[in-house]
DNA sequence: ATGAAAGCGCTAACAG
DNA sequence: CTGTTAGCGCTTTCAT
């Protein structure tokens, strides 16, 4: 690889010229600088980021830790985050925990080392955990709040409280709810939502209890929901929602003949069964770019942070900046209909 | 962030005695090792990557460059690709092309300058450009053969051939292939394969033409596969085979009745239709496990190439290492079964 | 076995 | 506007 040098050397200029040209064109003459881009272009002249980011502090590289890339969710989110980030100019490094907290802590600390900043996606550590692995570096948590770090989240429960009134409007009065696994922060979220809405539309919620976000989660959740009697059920998550249909169908009962089902999610898998998911969508790629937005926010603040001193500083203080939950969607295909008019079941 | 300095003065000892202690630990006595550990430990130590790298001219990290995170064949890699790179040490940089040749050969030369070596999954882009983007670089492609650069690949006409034979050992006399994109590698030998396997098994095979790898690519391809009169179908990909389906269903055709489709890949959506997709299922995990191996390789290679010497450096090129196409397994489920005895239609 | 010093490629003072 | 120089954190001769 061309290094500064080859590039002084073939231009007539100091390695320094040679830098400046390169990223501060305003501070040589338009000739060496017409030269110097010249020569660079020749050699096919790369700057090496180990090196700057060596000299000046900063790797231009972000973190993204996820607790599996092969939910579509987290696809999608990988997704977004990388191509922010390249718009920011930072490449992304990648890891997958596993749905590990132990490696998820561990590859925290194997990240920080080379990156700027983290995104961590939905992690399953404790609060206390992150808070002392992330240790004051920049960083962002995505779909998870704890107390002293920032995050983006999406409305769980405006979600949830969409989906129930979406049934009450069809005439169920009584829907059950199969919560996600016991420790996902979002779960708890959601089922606070159900519950909530519950009691706002006055109909009756029946938590059938916790189950993996998974196709064989929802199975195994199918007879439950049945046995409650409820002519409709909200899932955790479309997955779960997934493997309720193929149960129910397997023991005979028809979606939404017999019951009505909702997920949660939007994964593309929804649309491509049938009857087709009704679900509620989230902006996943909203939600991607919006971390590295927040993360590369925290990074110039921490860089240039002496431009207009004290009065925006305090201003800021004031006011910080609004952290709204980004907002999710109900769409409504071909799961949800009006409860059978004979009663619950089959 | 500590550094060896630091470390050293906790110590007592020389900076290069510390990087020996953390590195070479043969190389100091056990009880300033000892000493070295303890202050390393408690300052939380961790060597700078990027100054490293600098001095080593080595990143310990791998770039990897998909088309699609979204898609699940990708995500899958990329998964198999940064878990086994971290068993070898490497920390891996993500980057997703979007489809895009351009884009993609772009990503190439930014990883190029940051990476030790490049793994490219399903690369879009012409042999050509290709072999000029990497330029004699580390790289390994999955999925594409390029004449001059190591490759890792399935065996697509094996997985063609397998499905052909289940369709004629059910009775299939004409069977429809509905081909993936124009400029798909995979594509194109997979066509192969199934023009070679029609041949010797005595099947006819109708090509209907090219169509995207998608879901609604599938839908587009499935009247003109009614209208060829074949009883059974072998699409590009699942994903099309999910279409196709749909597609039928819509048309009051049933599958398997009134006709059988096979699909490739064994996405994990393959198994929450119903009926279930059978499909020639690909060990994702090898492939991503297999190119990492075989880029590492390179690299070490290059390093300690002065181990044997000659000798083993002629054996290797006599006899280079085996590089067979990874074994694919057809997986029967629901969507194939013996042709209507009273002819290819409803 | 250990320390001193050079230098990887780059940028940012500091001269001129 | 441009050149010289120091030094980011680390490994690796080269001495000792």
């Amino acid at each position: 690889m061309a290094t500064v040098r080859d590039v002084a050397a073939l231009a007539g200029v100091s390695i320094s010229t040679v830098s400046r040209a390169l990223s501060v064109p305003g501070m040589v003459s338009d000739a060496t600088r017409e030269r110097v881009e010249q020569a660079a272009k020749k050699l096919d002249y790369r700057p090496n980021p180990a090196a700057r980011g060596l000299r000046v502090g900063r790797t231009t590289t972000l973190g993204l830790l996820v607790p599996d890339l092969e939910n579509p969710f987290f696809a999608s989110i990988t997704k977004a985050v990388q191509s922010r980030a390249r718009t920011h100019g930072y490449a992304v490094l990648v890891a997958d925990s596993d749905e590990d907290a132990g490696q998820e802590l561990e590859l925290v600390s194997m990240l920080t080392a080379q990156v700027d900043g983290l995104v961590l996606a939905s992690p399953r550590s404790s609060d206390l955990s992150l808070l002392t692995a992330v240790d004051g570096r920049p960083a962002v948590l995505l779909n998870r709040e704890v107390e002293g770090l920032a995050s983006l989240v999406i409305d769980n429960a405006g979600g949830v409280r969409q989906s129930l009134s979406h049934l009450k409007a069809l005439g169920h009065r009584s829907v059950a709810a199969v919560s996600g696994p016991a420790g996902s922060w979002s779960g708890a979220e959601r089922r606070r939502g159900i519950e909530a809405a519950g009691r706002e539309t006055g109909v009756e919620v029946v938590d059938v209890g916790h189950f993996r976000p998974t196709f064989s989660g929802g199975v195994a959740a199918a007879d439950l929901v049945v046995a409650s009697g409820a002519t409709a059920v909200l899932t955790y998550n479309d997955l779960q929602a997934l493997g309720l249909v193929d149960r129910l169908r397997h023991r005979g009962l028809q979606v939404p003949r017999d019951l009505s089902v909702v997920g949660f999610d939007d994964v593309s898998v929804a649309t491509l069964v049938s009857p087709a998911l009704t679900t509620v969508s989230i902006p996943l790629a909203a939600l991607g770019r919006g971390a590295v937005d927040r993360l590369v926010e925290q990074l110039d603040r921490d860089t240039g942070e002496s431009r207009e001193d004290d009065l925006a500083g305090l201003a800021d203080e004031d006011e910080p900046p609004a952290r709204p939950s980004l907002p999710v969607e109900l769409v409504v295909r071909g799961t949800t209909a009006e409860p059978r008019p004979d009663g619950p079941r089959a």
